[in-house]
DNA sequence: ACCTTATTGTTGACAGGTCAACTAATTTCC
DNA sequence: GGAAATTAGTTGACCTGTCAACAATAAGGT
């Protein structure tokens, strides 16, 4: 039998999925944002779209945002910051005029082959306990979540 | 054989953890405050403020700002609107004089319950094609990161 | 008792994210 | 070919989240 009414959803509420994730972003954001300014000049955003840029060799704005789900916008505007830092290069794209091709520059690989190893190591922290086979659960559970969300 | 440098690590990049559950969470987001958006005047925070004071009955802002991991400035303005609008009311607590305990008023208390309908049906509809004992793993998987994370 | 340290909640200042309008280029479809 | 719809990227306005300082209270240690 159940309690009448004195903590009724308790449990319903941490079984919101979107809830549990939200509350684990918050925590984990905020450490990687410190490890991130503890390693060198660069915001957490900033540091995913040079990872998204990186992991493709050559891109387009318009690419890292859909591929990272960051704003538009806001790729607009750190590409415009990287850029300046000469971390990023732009180029004019073969078939289509309004894009411009974006690849890492020499220093701006330079950071990131710095950065990636920190950062692997605060993976390895983070995962250490966890099984490998919930570890592809866990990614494969996140994949469907971001099907059904659109 | 791997191939040179041409795309080497666009696997490392998705394997992160923290990238993986970002770009989910932005997806989630903004479909939850779309959702709620259209049903209630509520923001994301105060939504989850007010479900984290249902869940519990009674509570302080305190409390709230680490069961959600939602900052406590936030928490604090929070209160204020929500208090502005009668959805919770706010009481002097009996041992401690700094805190205030929170309730949900009948109001607030209504309101939740006629979103929690929908929120509950959006979830479903997000989890709808993930088998039960993944979704547990899943879950176990975001504790043992919370964990890890502080 | 006292001094130190930690905690609660509020506030101001600011960085960051979000949304919508806009131009320019491209594609679609008749 | 040409009007309509789509897409890339930029920008401005606005909202939200974050951080640090603060006063008030509480707890711990000597």
């Amino acid at each position: 039998m159940k309690k009448p009414t004195a903590s009724p959803s308790f449990q319903d509420l941490s079984s919101f999925v979107t809830f549990r994730i939200a509350r684990v972003q918050n925590t984990l954001n905020a450490q990687a944002s410190a490890t991130l300014a503890a390693h060198c000049d660069l915001t957490l955003t900033e540091w995913r779209m040079l990872a998204s840029i990186e992991a493709r060799g050559q891109t387009t704005a318009a690419e890292i945002a859909r591929h990272t789900q960051i704003d538009k916008g806001q790729v607009s505007r750190a590409v415009k910051s990287l850029k300046g830092r000469a971390l990023l290069k732009a180029g004019a794209a073969a078939t289509d005029q309004r894009q411009q091709t974006l690849t890492l520059s020499a220093q701006g690989r330079a950071v990131f082959e710095r950065v990636v190893v920190v950062m692997r190591k605060r993976q390895e922290m983070l995962t250490q306990d966890i099984a490998p086979e919930d570890l592809r659960t866990f990614f494969s559970v996140l994949d469907k979540l971001q099907a059904r969300a659109l």
